[in-house]
DNA sequence: ATAGGGTTAG
């Protein structure tokens, strides 16, 4: 360094290739006492340096010793600020150069660095501004700054004018092109995004590691694991770099397909994790139902020192509803509110999880907390309501929603007619779904259906239910098909009930319960022999499936009830109790139906 | 030589 003392000319490349705090202070002292600063050098380089380590003070009293900073020595300061995250300091230098043109020119960077601040701030207005400015000056075409545009344009969720910007621009680079790719998956088109990749291709440009984080991304929003494969297969092939963020990307696109495997493979591998790819892992295990896992890969992250953040603690939450942890959902919730700030997602998360877990009242209680209630918001307490049998709730929460700017949704009308129907409101039901095709202008879908069929079927309407089913514009799936038998058995119309069992069974169901469904039917209708071969496949199926089981948590302690179990260590008891139970239903005229269930069962439990 | 695009959740 002793004989770089009096070469100020090298100062430039010392900088730029030095690492830490002391040894860019020895530097500094250096250039002051070789009086380089006085000199016609720009500080820029140096203030530069100190943005690079994120020390904005010190950039900033390099920047005031300056006395007439040129636009890179500007540039320099704004972007210690852009390091540090403060778009609002950007700018506001920004704009004190904009409004003293006496100060310095803004270039191609002060514009670029000033559009990405307004990104940051979803300011649009601000970004039309700056845009015309750079317009002004020459830069309307230039990439950097028409690429940060694209950026503003696609956070602020209007690709439309991406696209227009997008197509005038005459030249593109891998940027630009990435800009639009992940634009469009945030706008949640990725096939519109696959689109763009396409594009690029054609012109013959290759896409790096960032555009395939964006190809992945809309892979897994597809679902088309084969074309996330061939993505990151891709990567191999052409050596790009698997960095963390592209590699937690494919452990998100993998384990959220159910891929769980391959998913754990490569995040067992990976050099280097952070919380995020340990959020995506075991949000993963969670959507997949695999709510164990989910819970014990949380413990291990902490044991690994990492904070589990919002994304993995929403994650445990829904892990926490399907197994119906009260306890631990309900601590979990406590350790969010220490946190983190309230949040829409996670408090949305949460009142699923109270919903699911039998606490209707805690629900309610978040839901009320939330001020600015969206969608999703809405759409989670009707359908809590729902499966609480609460169809009057429901509604009313429905008609409130009405009131506000948020539109109901496929998703909102599914929970509504399932509301309905589970508390017996046919005409409501009947009439709701007459007004969400006509008014709302929603096709109804395999789930209303199966609600209408359902509706009209528990209430004796089997032939109307049927004529719906015929009228169908889309394929009739099993749910409407089982909503249908469900309601032939109910009302011994044991003729046809044999006629849909026939067509449920063609469909191959996955599922236990409907194949008890069907043999019930038989069973009804004393066809023994179909009785005997649909339980040939219930058993061969039970051995390979897991079946449904019913949970209670009781003091923290997680109770589970199979289907003929009697390996509960108080079996004895609960049995008496169920006993008890039922007769004092018996004594306010409620009569169980037995009559289709099979001898074992009956037995045992009645 | 300064600047633009990237990972997880209801």
């Amino acid at each position: 360094m002793r004989s770089l003392q009096y070469r100020p000319s090298s100062f430039k490349q010392l900088l730029f290739s030095c690492g830490g705090a002391q040894t860019l202070a020895r530097i500094h002292a250096l250039i002051v006492i070789s009086g380089a600063l006085a000199g016609p050098h720009s500080p820029g380089h140096l203030i530069a340096a100190y943005a690079r380590l994120g020390d904005v003070a010190a950039a900033r009293a390099v920047f005031r010793t300056s006395s007439n900073p040129t636009i890179s020595t500007w540039n320099a300061l704004i972007v210690a600020n852009s390091r540090l995250g403060s778009p609002a300091d950007v700018l506001r230098l920004y704009r004190l150069l904009a409004a003293r043109p006496g100060l310095a020119r803004p270039d191609s960077s002060t514009f670029t660095l000033a559009l990405r601040a307004c990104a940051h701030l979803s300011d649009l207005e601000a970004g039309e501004e700056i845009k015309n400015r750079a317009a002004d000056l020459g830069y309307r075409y230039d990439v950097f700054v028409c690429s940060s545009l694209l950026n503003l344009y696609a956070k602020c969720g209007k690709m439309d004018d991406a696209v227009k910007v997008f197509d005038e621009m005459p030249k593109r680079d891998v940027v630009s092109w990435t800009t639009m790719i992940t634009g469009f998956v945030n706008a949640g088109e990725p096939l519109e995004a696959i689109g763009m990749y396409k594009r690029m291709r054609l012109e013959g440009m290759e896409g790096d590691g960032i555009a395939m984080v964006g190809l992945v991304q809309a892979s897994a929003a597809l679902g088309d694991v084969r074309m996330g494969c061939s993505v990151h297969g891709y990567m191999v092939r052409r050596e790009i770099n698997l960095d963390v963020l592209v590699e937690t990307s494919l452990v998100d696109m993998y384990a959220k397909n159910g891929f769980l495997d391959t998913a754990l493979f490569i995040f067992n591998r990976m050099p280097y994790k952070n919380v995020v790819s340990w959020s995506a892992l075991i949000s993963g295990y969670a959507q997949n139902g695999l709510a164990g896992d989910a819970l014990s890969m949380l413990i291990k992250m902490q044991d690994c020192g990492l904070e589990p953040d919002l994304v993995a603690l929403v994650s445990a939450i829904l892990a926490c509803s399907q197994m119906g942890c009260l306890k631990l959902g309900k601590s979990i919730h406590c350790f969010i509110q220490r946190r983190f700030e309230f949040e829409r997602i996670s408090a949305t998360a949460v009142i699923d999880m109270y919903s699911k877990c039998g606490s209707l009242i805690s629900a309610r209680a978040l839901f009320d907390r939330i001020s600015s209630r969206d969608l999703i918001s809405w759409n989670t307490m009707i359908a809590s309501y729902g499966a609480h049998g609460c169809g009057k709730h429901a509604l009313s929460l429905f008609r409130e929603m009405n009131k506000t700017k948020i539109n109901p949704d496929q998703a909102t009308f599914a929970s509504l007619l399932s509301a309905l129907g589970h508390s017996g409101f046919v005409e409501e039901g009947r009439y709701w779904f007459d007004r969400m095709v006509r008014e709302y202008r929603i096709k109804p879908g395999e789930k209303h259906y199966a609600c209408i069929v359902d509706l009209l079927a528990r209430a004796g309407h089997v032939d109307k239910a049927h004529e719906l089913i015929k009228s169908m514009v889309i394929e009739p799936g099993i749910a409407v098909w089982v909503a249908l038998l469900s309601g032939c058995l109910n009302h011994k119309r044991l003729e046809l009930g044999q006629y849909i069992a026939e067509k449920v069974l063609n469909l191959n169901p996955d599922d236990l319960g409907v194949y008890s469904l069907v043999s019930n039917v038989y069973a009804a209708a004393k066809n023994w022999d179909k009785v005997i071969e649909v339980r040939k496949v219930m058993k061969s199926m039970g051995m390979r499936k897991v079946p449904g089981y019913s949970l209670v948590e009781v003091c923290g302690q997680l109770h589970a009830f199979l289907m003929e179990d009697k390996s509960h260590p108080h079996y004895e008891k609960i049995a008496e109790m169920l006993q008890k139970l039922g007769f004092e239903m018996r004594k306010m005229s409620y009569v169980p139906k037995t009559e289709f269930v099979f001898h074992d069962l009956e037995e045992d439990v009645m």
